[in-house]
DNA sequence: TAACGAAGTTTGTTATAACAAACAACAAAT
DNA sequence: ATTTGTTGTTTGTTATAACAAACTTCGTTA
């Protein structure tokens, strides 16, 4: 369903393990801090140690997940980022989507805006019917559908990596924050100034909407370290 | 108590392969489209094929290195970039390398802005005496210096593949670049700024370093696409 | 001469086995 | 009872061999 990059049809199971890992990942299926074993993952898709040592590598060395505990053992787990790191992320998001937004209005046309307008009615949708999971791929399939248009692999290669990077601490804590968003819907925004061709709005809407809900990500860390 | 402190010591095989071939990366042992031979690196290495591919397939994920051509075969090559994906590495490096620069102002001490006012006298010295390669380790040591007060381990981690990125790509330009460098020194600029604490010119002054030096890079491949 | 195809070679991929480091469990000793 | 040592298990690492896909070479044919 969300495949924004297919550019090469991966035959290796190296990058079938990964981007099967990546889907999980996305998910929600990994919790942070659980840890991942090379013989249980090889098991449970039936393949041998290399090509998930392979997947486990790569994701490694994007950072989305972390080597094992210490100088220990070795293995890998899925991290947990700490209030600060969080803070990072956020900020590097805003900084390149709202360049990926404001770069897309130049390129994108009526077809792909209808596209996105569909997307948005569904993400409406999901909201009154609370199917959360639903709704983060479509969320996800918005920003994405949205940035594609910019023309800047770099940047927008980046920008996956960064979503991978939050996904999972973004899915423990979205799901409570996805109701606040029928009062102010930062994508509705986006996409009527996207008709408008107003690129400097489309890319603050971009920026907002993801500073807001780093801001409310921060709180929560906030009040979980109050708890303590 | 022989080795009171041996902090993390990489013993195993892909960790030395990966760092080997970083360095000769960095020191432009590879050029642009070369082809990387498993076979080839391990038989130089004196190893098995297993961790000089884990070697590689880490440096392909960060993007420092491409899969082969295509749809073929498959492999390894040191990217040719186009000047298009440099504009965007360059304009990523100014974003994120100015935001660091701001943050380090505040921790800071007078001890390292000693270290690298050093560093600046000896990078003015190598523009002097002709010795580029030298001038080059100085100028990512400043840089790096700077940014790893500012205690935003996510954001530097990227900056440093963004740097590994772009190596080759800079290494094969910039030493023309440097001479150009002793009348608009941003590094000096810099470093006055940081003495008298003013976070924002600081900023400004490396976003310039960065800006400057990319607008160099962009009409050397503006040159070379007129020619053909 | 150009083109086609078959055999041989190169090269990345995958599975497997041997290995070593680390952890866990338990027994023995002070 | 706490510590220490030993043994067994878990688990990542590395080398190796079998494999498959793609590239090369070269001879044959039109």
């Amino acid at each position: 369903m969300f495949a924004p990059l297919s550019p090469l049809e991966k035959n290796n199971l190296s990058d079938l393990a990964y981007l099967a890992m990546k889907n999980a990942l996305l998910s929600g299926d990994f919790k942070p801090g659980e840890r991942l074993i090379l013989r249980d993952v090889a098991g449970k898709l039936g393949i041998s140690l290399t090509p998930v040592r392979d997947a486990i590598n790569h994701l490694i060395a994007e950072r989305v997940l972390d080597r094992g505990p210490g100088g220990q053992k070795g293995g890998a787990s899925v991290p947990v980022l700490s209030r600060d790191q969080i803070r990072q992320l956020m900020f590097l998001r805003a900084e390149l989507e709202s360049k990926l937004a404001y770069a897309a209005v130049a390129h994108i046309n009526d077809k792909d805006i209808d596209k996105l307008e569909l997307i948005v009615r569904q993400m409406s949708r999901c909201i009154d019917s609370d199917s959360k999971s639903k709704y983060l791929d479509l969320h996800r399939s918005f920003h994405f559908s949205l940035y594609e248009h910019a023309r800047m692999d770099v940047v927008l290669d980046i920008t996956e990596i960064l979503w991978l990077r939050c996904g999972p601490a973004l899915n423990a804590v979205l799901p409570d924050y996805v109701p606040n968003l029928k009062q102010q819907d930062y994508h509705q925004a986006a996409l009527n100034f996207l008709k408008s061709g107003e690129a400097a709005r489309v890319s603050d809407s971009i920026r907002l909407d993801i500073t807001e809900a780093g801001n409310y990500i921060d709180l929560q860390y906030a009040r979980s370290e109050a708890k303590q």
